[in-house]
DNA sequence: TCTTGCGCTTGACGCGACGTCAACCTCTAC
DNA sequence: GTAGAGGTTGACGTCGCGTCAAGCGCAAGA
């Protein structure tokens, strides 16, 4: 006994159009055909959908399912494949939905915050909009919180880094130092080092900042008159930029 | 100053072809264009580009963040409605990754159960093939565990509770009452409470049944003579078909 | 001056799983 | 004869680009 496209979507639960797609891609071909063209499924078709539909819930696709099919593959193996791949995926959801949560508060608090925040030395506040655009509010209020709670004393110290590490960039600058030199490139692991110890910096959750951050920043560093300041002008910035991109591309 | 489409690029770290997109779906015209139609971003359209990618990075749509970015949309409500969006996925897949991973230890343990499992009266196992092909080894499995666990009484038990129901869609379709009659739509409300009472049951986690699995459950007890044996022949299921579909398209 | 090559342009197809017309056919019932 | 139900085969749209393909403008080398 066959049954018509409609009982068979009825059956199952899909449209009809559904069923003249998995026609089309081969998937489903009806057992027979005839009159006009018209569809017509026999209990093997009807079981085949069934499986089909079973693996089709559990988000596999089609392509997939018809392998699994055909070539009678494991359907076990196949099953546990396809669970890794939706393990990543809610990883990466719950990653995503973290950062919006982190992000709507501070977009919510910057405000204040803000208004707040009005440091000296190093001005942190001067670049807030390239970082928070950028890299996201987020990186930004963490940082800010990071750096509040450093204490008097500890953000002197961590100034005096950088102040450090900035006199070394526009000394070695100046001496004409190649960027790819072992000397640039110990500067470039130094600067690398001092972004990672600022939470808040992408990727530095896995211990390095991000290769894009780096080479991102290091193209701003150019771009940016009031980057650029720091280092010296446009030749310094360029100078600590092309060292930067050099270690990011060797060592991220 | 102005950044060519390149510098641009490598700056927020996106392909050149992704601002020709933006541009060609006007969520990012460059803010000159000449010679040649050579496109040219300032630093205007450079803060555009990181506040898109920022939310683009949040996982948001493309055309939502250009509403979002031309019509001044309060941004902490968008990016409100846009996490329950990301919560809601979450929660989709963590329920598939569940059923992945149940079907999967069904698999496995599939051929063992079924060996072990030859029940008498109503059989348990005949039905099998469909239970499982359409709705998962998970639902076949869950009830199996349950009925296994229910103990010889409950068994017993169960099983009058069927034949009662049984009985009472038999005599009623000798007699020729109207499917939608409130007879007829009594008569499916005690199947389908009868039916959410196995776990496993699609839906029966929200209290009640899924209306598909109902529906598809009602053809199928018309398509398959071992299940419209049940009610009397062909006859005696079309009338309990009619009556679930009628219940299932009110109530469910 | 011609060629070569780079960087850019526009235009178009492809992906995945169908939904949604549009135009046409076949059979049955009135 | 005609209307209606239910089928058929295209073909386009979705979303965010990747990836050719063909062509243009400009600068350096033969």
């Amino acid at each position: 006994m066959t049954r018509s496209i409609q009982d068979v979507a009825r059956l199952a639960g899909v449209s009809s159009r559904t069923l003249r797609h998995y026609d089309q891609i081969g998937l489903l071909p009806p057992s027979r055909t005839g009159n006009g063209g018209l569809r017509h499924y026999d209990d093997g078709a009807v079981r085949r959908l069934q499986r089909i539909l079973l693996l089709r819930d559990l988000g596999m696709p089609l392509t997939d399912i018809g392998t699994v099919l055909d070539e009678q593959t494991d359907e076990a193996r196949a099953l546990r494949g396809h669970l890794d791949q939706l393990r990543a995926e809610r990883d990466r959801l719950a990653r995503q939905i973290a950062s919006v949560e982190r992000t709507l508060t501070a977009v919510e608090q910057g405000g204040r915050i803000m208004a707040e925040q009005m440091l000296d030395g190093f001005d942190h506040t001067q670049h807030k909009d390239e970082v928070t655009q950028r890299w996201g509010a987020d990186a930004y209020a963490t940082g800010d919180a990071w750096w509040r709670g450093l204490g008097e004393d500890g953000r002197k110290a961590w100034q005096a880094r950088l102040q450090e590490l900035n006199d070394a960039w526009i000394g070695a600058a100046r001496r004409g130092v190649d960027p790819t030199s072992d000397e640039g490139q110990a500067l470039a692991a130094r600067h690398v080092e001092w972004l990672g110890a600022v939470p808040g910096t992408p990727g530095s959750e896995q211990g390095r900042p991000a290769k894009e951050y780096v080479v991102g920043l290091a193209e701003m560093y150019v771009a940016d008159d009031r980057f650029a300041a720091n280092y010296g002008g446009t030749d310094g910035a360029t100078f600590v930029r092309d060292a930067l991109v050099a270690y990011a591309e060797r060592a991220l």
